[in-house]
DNA sequence: TTGAAAGCGCTAACAC
DNA sequence: GTGTTAGCGCTTTCAA
């Protein structure tokens, strides 16, 4: 019994037309929705087989409403961190059968308004963006329905869902570590020139909380700006810090991409880690857990981040068909807070 | 002049009807396709903005026959040189206007089979694999006809395109460095049990061709198997290389991650790198420029392994319509070899 | 240059 | 339990 010529592909109707039953009897059986005689069934499943029939998931999608596709965007996902978050979402959203389409944007403004303002609306049902350049006005001009979830940075009393750790605190709890190691001059390594990197400005005051708390002075040449997270501008940074008169014993980096390439440059100049200096970072790549000395570093509950992104993303998509779409998550963005933990490795143990 | 509700969102008929035109001057307009009058053309777009309209994505793949989204199926974005791959993958394809959807195999032969059968056919337009369990049969058995290209594992005379870097000649170059340090004993690290594992058995040649060439030894126990290509795999073999009555002194890695574990055991065990072992990856990682030691690794030309990629599927998919995708790359596979080069660092340099 | 209408493949209301 | 049919929103002949 030779299979027809597949070509293109088969439709439902071929099928229908070669099982002897009407479109909709193939379309239950596929679908599975409706109770549909035994015999039947077999007729279509033997036609499903040989035409080897694929829906056009276009047509279901334009069909539907929905298309079981999210976005994800990120500045790139060459950064650890935003990778492993970016598997956790796939997998996540894998659990839902949703598709995950990766946006670059490079953290750069435009890109990113490209992104809200419905780069691939109607392609995708909702949208999980971690900004870096935008803020809240952008946020707020926003046309596109689609709803969104915002990871990262908490837009305060923004009309957006938003998933992240509690950043100030779990700064100030690195900081109090470090302090606790008998180091009185701790550097910081990530601030930003730009007052609208939230993440980093909260860090930063989680930081100068501690200080403040174990009576310690404020110094600002203590907390050289990076313009971005790449290990170069933590290298970059730590070499600054080494150029001052009195060098910190300790440092903070707000990524451990940044606490990485802090490290090589410590290593580099001869100093031993923790010895000389303690270093710890944020984000617990696994990097950190293999460089030598191992990476004292914040460990954001990252899966349970990916998680709350893609429910967050399902209620504003709802059930069935093309309703809540509406929502987009414009009644009150509610805020997910995942826990962190500090987890001590050698980079600061035994100090 | 208030804005009609938005809703859902408006279609070409809601724009068509505002602007007081037929639908097809509006697609005219939205697709910049046929000329039309500037008078209409003002009319359309002011429409177009008041009801801030967005074209259905879903509806246009349909009648289109191509949706521009293609699909990179990886083991998993947290290796970064998978990572690496993917952030260049995603930006060729940005070019030609496509979006890139991502699908983890976690290296699964189950996984990698369902992408293969189309588990999202006619979702994207293609596909591009990188497989790590399935092999010969499995490609020949496909009935998806969406065009395919492979990375990293040569499938021999496969009817399928395919994009490499020369694995064989890379890994005997970089074993040809470790011997010329002087090290008799080189050992290496990413051995596969099973023999279907292309690009490890590729590598494997080439370290045993140079081996050979040098009119060395060749001794099994050098070369233990690892199931993965984590760092913790690389450790682990690492520590039976140690084990051994005379390890080797130059270790080469067929992944940086690979050797990254391996330095950390080198290293944890007191060992001096290069001085004790010389190390040498495949891959360059960024982790690698800011390891400390520096590690000395095979660099394939990325960007050229994702151009070529994106190109070879774009030929595939071909100019307009729904034509192309009987190909499906059928016609026997073009094979694209990228380039590499041996990048000398702290891990073997002056041993 | 613009309009009318067919139809991409699927789903779901509505008949039988 | 199964068939008929009307669209989802878009592109694209074919006419005017």
């Amino acid at each position: 019994m030779p299979v027809e010529v597949i070509g293109v592909g088969a439709s439902l109707k071929d099928v229908a037309a070669r099982a002897g039953v009407s479109v909709k009897t193939v379309s239950n059986v596929v679908n599975g929705r409706a109770r549909v005689a035994p015999h039947t069934r077999e007729k279509v499943e033997r036609a499903l087989a040989e035409l080897a029939y694929r829906p056009n998931l276009s047509a279901r999608h334009l069909r539907r409403g929905r298309t079981g596709v999210i976005a994800l965007a990120l500045p790139g996902l060459d950064a650890p961190y935003s990778a492993e978050l970016a598997r956790l979402v796939i997998g996540a959203a894998a659990e839902r059968g949703w598709a995950v389409l990766i946006e670059q944007t490079d953290g750069l403004a435009d890109r990113e308004l490209r992104v809200l303002q419905g780069l691939r609306e109607r392609l995708v049902d909702g949208l999980v963006l971690s900004p870096v350049s935008v803020g809240r006005e952008e946020l707020a001009a926003r046309t596109d329905g689609t709803p969104l979830v915002l990871l990262g940075e908490r837009v305060l009393d923004g009309p957006v869902h938003h998933v992240d750790i509690d950043n100030r605190r779990a700064a100030r709890e690195a900081t109090e570590h470090l302090i606790s190691l008998g180091r009185t001059r701790v550097g910081v390594i990530g601030a930003r020139d730009d007052p609208r990197a939230g993440t980093a400005r909260l860090r930063l005051a989680g930081y100068r909380q501690a200080l403040e708390a174990a009576g310690l002075p404020r110094d600002e040449r203590l907390a050289p700006p990076v313009r971005s997270c790449r290990r170069a501008d933590g290298a970059e940074a730590m070499r600054r810090l080494l150029e001052l008169d009195e060098p910190p014993r300790a440092v903070l980096c707000f990524d451990d991409l940044l606490a990485l390439g802090a490290l090589r440059v410590l290593l580099s100049a001869g100093l031993r880690v923790p010895e000389d200096v303690a270093l710890a970072g944020f984000g617990d790549i696994e990097d950190g857990r293999y460089s030598t000395p191992t990476l004292t570093t914040v460990s954001p509950d990252k899966d349970r981040i990916a998680r709350a992104a893609v429910e967050l993303l399902a209620a504003c998509i709802g059930g069935t068909g093309r309703a809540g779409r509406e929502d987009g998550g414009a009644a009150g963005g509610r805020d997910v807070e995942a826990g962190h933990r500090l987890v001590v490795r050698e980079s600061t143990a035994g100090a």
